[in-house]
DNA sequence: TTTT
DNA sequence: TTTT
């Protein structure tokens, strides 16, 4: 059994950092990756993949990576699936990253700044940013939204079960 | 940009396979991967990764794997979305496999056979294999289904625009 | 900066554990892994790939793996270089497998035996592996040898530098 | 049998770009990888990572790389041999990158100028690139020396045996 | 100086 | 909605 997957790619938002109630960090974003190729109609697509990461690096990736970064991703391929609102099931397939990489030029990479700054964290998640939602039922660290990418700032519900190690 | 994939692992089901309307092959299979490690419970999960193969290698698939086959795929992943039945778009990450292995001693060699079987084919897709299931909104290769990989011997919408070359 | 490496290939021979002065297991193995192209003449060649693995793995190497071994290697290409017998710089690059996946079926897998196995060692080695071979300068972990992979039975020196983390 | 490497650093030359006798392009590189982790020594080290490339690609890298520029690349291990100067067989394993990626800012785009500019190719291979080096018994595409990959400017051998397809 |  |  093997399982790798290595990305380059943009930032398509600032990363969206959190922690579990034990205290671990978890960064989630999503890597626009440009296709090497062109569709029917001449137009190059991209894919957006969703990514993970823990712990430590989760916190560099939320001091040094903006919407738009350039950034590389090695780690591995992750399925998970919750019961949606609607109560049906939602497969979820990501990427847990083990090392991210920042591929941009030096002077791009102060810690980032603006709305969604890692070290001023406001609006949304003032208080116990676990503070429960109580009338959704999660499972996964995410709440249980048609995108589980998206959580427009609203408190999301992250479980130490989801660590990788 | 870089986008790659490499995964061993055993074919949940039978592959499944069609073709496109200009007659290009297809086949989907999702690829159980057992993780390294345990979780707290101290069981040791997998992910389920749906891969997608597209032409020659489409059809060595179908020929050489089944259910329980050791695989090892190399190939990039990609992100789609379709509108669900319920109105809600589904977005879907999957790998294209860009080749193949059978990572099967040699004796488990022989084409499969079965209910499923590729030469064989049978109930369901009789006749044209691209009848359009008129009163469905398509996009991407697959019916607009929950789970694209799950389509239960119906009529499936594959478009030659899908073909990743 | 990235650098992954994954192959899936066959043992060339049994492999070679040996331990730092300190106490660390390091495994050596070549692994040679068919191309999927044939050359010119119709032949299918393949690459002859020196790994290595560290600590744990390198004993379950030692332990399950064995001429004609069916594996897969997760890791990272390193290069090193030392001062050849003729007093010329040698130039290696090898792959140090982070992970090394057995893929041969169940029954294979009884830990091996024979003339170079794990358990028994014996000719050549016995006594301190690491009796210092003193008229030869060293630089990495192998004997300054023309090849460090063939070190044909005779105490080579492996230093605790090498250890990758 | 599954062979990928994926590697992300900066070329330590200008890339160097040839031709085989039937007139495919090929260009050969070394990059710089810079490791994750530091040495005993606190240092920070890389590996030195010599690449080939082949046919319209080639030409791009030769076009658009040079010292110093950040790339990736995504391809697969490849070993070979030649009898070296000596006599002694010289084993030399390496990438064949089989996409090359510009991870340079927009700005450093343009084709790369200097001495070995791709454009005004002059000294060293002027006339055919390919006049044989008579006294010297070849296998590979390069001549035989200590490292491969260092040729200052003398005429090489390459073989259209080479073609990786 | 190579594996099935 | 899962493989050995």
């Amino acid at each position: 059994m093997m399982n790798r997957v290595v990305l380059v790619g943009r930032l398509t938002k600032d990363p969206d950092l959190r922690y579990t109630p034990s205290g671990a960090a978890v960064a989630t974003f999503t890597l626009a990756v440009n296709r090497t190729f062109t569709n029917q109609q001449g137009e190059r697509e991209a894919d957006f993949i969703n990514c993970v990461v823990w712990r430590k690096p989760a916190e560099n990736v939320a001091n040094f990576l903006k919407k738009g970064s350039l950034a590389g991703v090695d780690g591995r391929l992750q399925t998970r699936n919750y019961e949606g609102q609607d109560g049906k099931r939602v497969y979820v397939t990501e990427v847990v990253a083990e090392s991210v990489q920042f591929l941009e030029p030096r002077n791009s990479g102060q810690p980032r700044t603006g709305n969604n700054d890692f070290y001023g964290g406001s609006q949304g998640n003032q208080g116990n940013p676990f503070s429960q939602n109580q009338n959704q039922r999660n499972q996964g660290y995410t709440r249980v939204d048609e995108d589980p990418f998206s959580n427009d700032g609203q408190p999301i519900d992250i479980s130490d079960d989801d660590l990788p190690f």
